[in-house]
Parts: C-alpha cells; sequence; structure tokens
DNA sequence: CGTTAATATTTGTATATACATGTATATAGA
DNA sequence: TCTATATACATGTATATACAAATATTAACG
C-alpha cells in the first residue's frame, strides 16, 4: 500500500466531520430507539410527530424544509404513519398541496413516550456534556436561519 | 390538541439531541456526498474503506465495533463495495472469520477523493467551528474507550 | 385564452441502517 | 470424543435516506 494511500486515510481517520457525525448519532440515536421499542415509535417518527404537532396545518414541504430532509424521504416516512394512524390530513386550495395534523392516536403515544424520550436525552446528555448539547442547539439554530 | 401535548411535543423540538444530531448530519453529510459524487465514492462507504486501508488484514466484527455500527448493515455494506473491487478479502485459519484489505482499485478512489474530501470537510468545519470539530472529536474518543 | 414555466408531491431505484434469526464453525465441559 | 454453548458472519425483513424522474396543479405571460 502507497505511503500516499495511508497518508490520506490516516487524515480523514482522525478529522472527517462526517464519520463521526455519523457514529454519534447511530450510538446516540440507539439510545433512543432502545428506549422507545415498547411504545412502537421510533426516533425518527418522534421527530417527525413533534414538528407535525407544533406547525398546525403543515404541508409536507415545510416539514422538510425544518428537518433539512428530502421531500420524498419525509414523504414515506409520513405515509407509514398515516397508516398507522398517528398522522391525518385534509386538502386545501391548492390541490398539490396537504395539509397534516396529529390525530387524538398520535397524541397518546406522543404523550406515551415522553418517560422513554427523557430517559434517552438524560443519557444523551451526559455522554455530549453541556457543552456539547449547546454546541448541537446552536448548529441547529443556524441550519434554520441559514435556510 | 390537549395542552399536555403542546408542553411535551415542545420539549422534545427545543432539546432533542436525537433530532439535532440527525438533521446537523444530514446537511453536513451532504456537503461530502455532494462534492464526492463525481468520484462514485460515497461519504459511508469512505469512512469504511479509511478503516480498512488502516488496520490491516481486518475483520467485519472489528470494524463495526471501531464505527460503532451493527455487523449486519457492515455485512452488506461491504459487499457492495467487494463488487465494486474496492476491498478484497481472504480466509483465515478460524473458517468464520474473513480478513479484508483495500484493493489497488480501492487505493486508486480513495487518493482521487481526497479533494473532494477536503472541501467538503472545510465547509463542514466552517459550519461547526473549531470548538465543534473538538467536541465531536472528543465524544468519538470517548466511545472507542468505552467499547 | 392557451401554452409554457414553476411548484408540490409522489414514485422508481439504490444505499444505509438495525433487529431477529439462521448457518457455520470453534470451544468447553462431561 | 461427543455434545452443548459460544462466536462470527450472513440473511430476512423493515425503516430511513436521497437522487432522478414522473405526475399533477398552479402561475405567468404572450
Amino acid at each position: 500500500m502507497k505511503k500516499e494511500t495511508i497518508d490520506a486515510a490516516k487524515a480523514v481517520a482522525e478529522s472527517c466531520v462526517s464519520t463521526r457525525l455519523r457514529t454519534i448519532h447511530r450510538v446516540i440515536n440507539g439510545y433512543y430507539n432502545d428506549a422507545l421499542r415498547p411504545t412502537g415509535l421510533r426516533a425518527e417518527q418522534l421527530t417527525v410527530l413533534v414538528v407535525v404537532s407544533l406547525m398546525k396545518d403543515v404541508r409536507s414541504g415545510e416539514i422538510a424544509r425544518r428537518l433539512s430532509m428530502d421531500a420524498s424521504t419525509l414523504s414515506r416516512n409520513i405515509e407509514r404513519m398515516k397508516t398507522a394512524g398517528w398522522i391525518g390530513t385534509s386538502k386545501g386550495k391548492d390541490a398539490r398541496e396537504q395539509y397534516f395534523r396529529i390525530t387524538a392516536k398520535g397524541e397518546r403515544i406522543l404523550l406515551k413516550s415522553m418517560p422513554a424520550w427523557k430517559q434517552a436525552q438524560k443519557k444523551a446528555e451526559s455522554l455530549l456534556g453541556k457543552a456539547g448539547v449547546k454546541l448541537l442547539c446552536d448548529v441547529g439554530e443556524k441550519l434554520q436561519h441559514q435556510t
């Protein structure tokens, strides 16, 4: 193996932001999914459900923007959550659009999942530390404002 | 919608670590995949290729541990990279095990992808700031040592 | 008014991810 | 040595993800 390759590999291994974010997310998201498992709601779905519940009669495009997700990803995630009965829909004037809202069943599972969420949240906070949590919040804010 | 639900949703929206990590990873990983696209290597694959190249004749279990990935995920990721010709295999004494190494073709694509990686890395660093990058490194280290 | 361009979302396709389970092999204990 | 258990990895299944392209609808403008 060429020295050049080794040097390149070392540089990536030591400093790649994407690699580290991915690994840390894998681990921490695991905390949430492990805790949430008994409720039947996944961490990724909780995120969407929360946005839907706070932005009343929201269109899928807005949710996608808010979470920096591809519209097609969200489309299928919401599809499953509609099937599960957690999200309801209604049509607007613009026939291309669709408005989403949380259902009573969605509210129930959201409330039911709070203890598990809090438990995982505590574990995540202790891994990241106060500074880490603050950093994530700041970067999250930054992403909101630059969109 | 119940006030209780709104309060729960607000708490998650404002502070959920998993949600923020996921969104930030989505955005930043996008920087890398956008830059890497012309090379044909994905950011996730670059991560694996780098580990394979640095840990000579490594077993899949070790890679999975190192990256905190599920063994089954890695199994299929490597399968694709073997098909692409970037990773080669050899058998050890223990017939259950398989040893991986980077191929000449793998070295070529790794080197070829460095400029794109550096460009994305710079963009990511400027979003996170020096403190942010350091924090991720520290947490990454912590995960290594606790496994 | 009708045609073209823009917008909102869905569908086709491919990779990444994890859990549960299966399969093959090695190790330990009777 | 033989059997039970542990280990390493692969496979079945399901969700999350994104890009490209399709579909449907609205807006723009000549």
